[in-house]
DNA sequence: ATTTCTCAGTTAAACGTTTAACTTGATTTC
DNA sequence: GAAATCAAGTTAAACGTTTAACTGAGAAAT
């Protein structure tokens, strides 16, 4: 088995309490014998029990990581970006992620994440939008709480969010300096913070623009921006309105969908109809064409959410800190001048 | 704080030890006071700590998951969907996956995933093909090893695997079966056993309907089986064999790009060139043409390493057990009648 | 020459469980 | 009616660490 600190211990004629001293690098003991029992470790090929240390430290070094399954399912690789860049920064310091996928119709009576009951995590990451009822009965539990891409506009939790304001202006703007008028905007349920942002973002550079904002374009009462709804939307908004020469789809699924539409429907983009798409999934690139879209380092959002976290669990005062992560325009051939 | 067995105990008028049988269902308890302390559990809301109970027992609840940086950054979701499999399989069990990856140009020095060395995990599963080295040294923690997708022809471990025999016969058949006989083959590293195994596939179904064997179609030098090394490959071969009616390539990835490569270079898919791929990445359905594929089952593929690796930590002799996992044809558009 | 300090460690309690071994009182068995 | 069995618990050790409190020897201060 396995080499304990009791071996090392006795090899080195010392007791515990110094070998635990030396790996914990206290000044208290002398370099000899700080050399010697260093030498027993690496002999040994000791390494301390997780299971000990966190017993007695009452910590775990483990961090959950809640997503709902729609999120993670999603066919376009979106959260799971996330959550990789949260776990390679977890890594560097020595944390483990725990990942869990919670329904996304949670109710009250499905039982919690387990490493919340079982004290096996020191705090959670909330990646994305979930049912308020978990967060309440998560937050009675008085973890560390941070959420990623998604914000409880009533509540003080730290958290990292894209810069969706900053990416709806530029996605228009685009739009806009290629001369299009007729511009319209497709989301799904505008609940969602990130989607009223984006539409926000809309809104404000058409208004900077001076170009009279119309309720018709805009198309927002999709249940979940994916594909087919997408191609939903667009049909909806393409029978209506002749003019439209421009869409703006609050992400890149709901893209994918109206450009598979438009193709359906003889029109070609971008000649008939450019579009714009917003997150950048990588399969952009396999289209035809290829997705113009604004770029969200997702990444970044998972590597941040980690940092957070560590600052929170230093005890530093981050109530309410709110992490903005800037956008990109990625400009490929889904968008075209008039 | 969150409640111990101790507060249990307390409230419960009970011995420590009374509120642990109850939780393990010992039938030592009567059912007056099972029900007594029951009732105070729920009160308090208390779950045993998994910290106390590793230690105590010696064992984690976790198993370690370790890809290489390659294969969890591939666009399109093939191993991280693996993952996902052993994860839910996981969670119906209680346990925990600690998910790792390392550089897929590991060498003696770098340092093995953490969670070997702290004893963090019960074992360890190996998704992929993995440096030997690091397969060498992870051996010598004596952990219980599984791999998935992946063999050492040498060693003994047990191992879930795709039926890619069967797969490569059923692609070949396919265009075989639709009036193709120069069928190119287009793969990576033929020492993977996977690719290997697809090329024999391909073979043994060429042979079984007698169309005779040409090297000059079988395209095996490209180093990493991507979009990339698919279009290059496409390109060596196009360049050279003009007769090539078809191309059953090693995996997706490949097949995608060796479809870039054709239209790029005004060959039509599948009017001029028939292309079938091996995996089946959900990307497929966005191309244009949408691929024909063999569907491999990922999550299955995760969902069985996880159940072998439970058969393995009940000490059933699980010695060199392989399980087979079936794949299945999918025909869309990208294959069609000569 | 005491007393006080510092150095370099050691001792022992604590973390929250599990479980083998023990106890105690009641019931069977012959 | 004494011995054996049984039922329903309790006691205490163990798991592998960390760390506050202690110790003992030599140096410094008075």
């Amino acid at each position: 088995m396995a080499a304990t600190i009791k071996d090392v211990a006795l090899k080195a004629k010392v007791s515990i309490a110094t070998v635990s001293l030396v790996i914990h690098n206290n000044n208290r003991i002398s370099p000899e014998t700080k050399k010697k029992v260093l030498k027993v470790i690496k002999q040994l090929d000791y390494h301390p029990s997780k299971s000990a240390r966190d017993l007695v430290s009452q910590k775990t070094g483990n961090i959950g990581f809640i997503l709902t399954d729609d999120h993670f399912l999603r066919t376009e690789p979106f959260y799971t970006r996330i959550f990789l860049g949260t776990e390679f920064e977890a890594r560097d310091s020595g944390f483990y992620i725990l990942l869990t996928t919670v329904a996304s119709d949670y109710s009250e009576n499905d039982p919690l994440p387990r490493f919340i009951l079982d004290r096996s995590v020191d705090g959670v990451i909330i990646a994305g939008k979930v049912p308020h009822i978990l967060i309440d009965r998560i937050a009675k539990y008085k973890l560390p709480l941070i959420f990623v891409d998604y914000v409880l506009d009533n509540e003080e939790y730290p958290v990292v969010l894209i810069d969706n304001i900053q990416g709806g202006i530029l996605a228009t703007n685009h739009l806009i300096e290629n001369g299009h008028k007729n511009i319209a905007f497709i989301g799904g349920d505008i609940q969602h913070p990130s989607i009223y942002n984006r539409l926000m973002g809309y809104s404000r550079a058409l208004e900077n623009a001076g170009i009279k904002h119309n309720d018709k374009y805009i198309h927002t009462t999709s249940p979940y921006p994916d594909r087919q709804n997408g191609y939903d939307a667009a049909k909806t908004l393409f029978k209506k309105n002749k003019y439209i020469t421009a869409v703006f789809a609050c992400n890149d699924a709901m893209a994918i969908g109206a450009m598979h539409f438009l193709k359906d429907n003889g029109y070609s983009v971008p000649q008939d109809v450019s579009i714009i798409g917003f997150d950048d999934v990588e399969v952009d690139l396999l289209l035809d064409p290829p997705l113009t879209t604004i770029r969200v380092p997702k990444i970044d959002l998972g590597t941040e959410a980690f940092r957070l976290m560590m600052e929170v669990l230093k005890n530093k005062n981050t109530n309410g800190k709110k992490i903005l992560v800037p956008v990109e325009l990625i400009i490929r051939k889904s968008t075209k001048k008039l």
